[in-house]
DNA sequence: TCGATATTGGACTGACCAGTCCGAAATCAG
DNA sequence: CTGATTTCGGACTGGTCAGTCCAATATCGA
């Protein structure tokens, strides 16, 4: 009976999530996402409610790309230190296309709207949870195999490759080389393992 | 002959900068800016030229402000491992603050408006280069003394350290815990001199 | 005291903002 | 073909934005 809906929520969602990406919350108008979407603006508001609520649906949106893409390696049975190493990878790699400028949407929500939204911050906090929590078991099991050898905790390290994420994200957004990005996380994986300093002397 | 001013431009300059550090560039209004700094707005448009131009005053402000105060350390001539442990220190002890949640004013900045502005960009880029080349500078110092074992170069390491630095500040915006920033700084600094592994077997 | 000069308060502008609303158009079961 | 139902286009609202402008005010050398 009724009129067919003229568009794909996922793609708009997706389409409405990469304009966040590039701009930020507030800097992103309406007016900017109905161009990127095609909607109109009642049908914006019918499907999503708002631009907030819109933002959250993209921010989980987002999370599961990242699962898709970038943070997969983390997710797979007895993730180790190699999988830790693909997860860098593949956002150095990320950070060299050109899209790779724009950094990641949780961070910029999180230095834009920083604590000052609650369902924000929710949001963003079950994305930094979850690659957390993801890096924790995989260094759990580097170490088992000795593959890590800092004698740190799971968790411990895992907030540090995390802030290390953090950092070469904004860094990425503020135009960072990628020979830069390169050397930080080649320190930071040498954190986990360094080579054995002075083998055989003193 | 003329009115004398009624205000104290620097003064102004620090109420301005606080705003801005807390709610960053494009949700801090001029009403806000007008309100803590208790200018009109023609003595504010007189005196700084509008909002951009205010915030670029209050990025050199803020720049020196931090040479003044948590980064001062790798100022010190043979400023060494010591005075880096120091700078961490201190934006450990400033991010325990109420104040500290705010993070770093150019970070937000560069969150915000990365690479969009130019002006902005090469204030912000000139804070991180003061900071990095401070770093480098100490790392230097504390390879040649054996303090840091790590035999990255001191570009590079310095590279690294500004990056845990960002994603502390990124981090404290987010209401991250006083433990989890510790841990962070704690794994940085093992990094540099890391204990020697294995000692004597294998 | 007085006038040249600079500061100041606040009204004003035009643009843009998020969000509301309703008539018109499209769909499809009957 | 018809009418109930939903989507869609776009006008509209009230509010806020950065920035302009000018008359009123304060200062201080002469």
């Amino acid at each position: 009976m009724p009129r067919t809906r003229e568009f794909d929520r996922t793609a708009v969602l997706d389409k409405a999530m990469h304009a966040f990406w590039e701009g930020g919350y507030r800097a992103t108008s309406l007016d900017h996402l109905l161009a990127a979407t095609g909607l109109s603006k009642s049908s914006l508001y019918d499907t999503f409610g708002g631009k907030q609520a819109l933002l959250l649906e993209c921010l989980d949106a987002y999370g599961r790309q990242l699962f898709a893409g970038p943070i997969e390696p983390l997710l797979r049975v007895d993730a180790a230190f190699d999988d830790i190493r693909e997860v860098f990878t593949r956002i150095l790699a990320h950070a060299a296309t050109p899209a790779g400028r724009r950094g990641c949407l949780a961070n910029t929500c999180i230095g834009e709207l920083g604590g000052r939204d609650a369902a924000v911050s929710a949001a963003t906090g079950a994305i930094v949870e979850r690659i957390e929590s993801g890096f924790a078991a995989a260094v759990a099991t580097a170490q088992a195999r000795g593959e890590i050898t800092n004698p740190e905790s799971p968790a411990v390290l895992a907030r540090f490759l995390f802030n290390t994420l953090s950092g070469l994200n904004l860094a990425a957004r503020a135009g960072a080389s990628h020979e830069r990005l390169h050397d930080i996380v080649r320190v930071t994986l040498d954190a986990l393992a360094p080579a054995p300093a002075v083998a055989h002397t003193e």
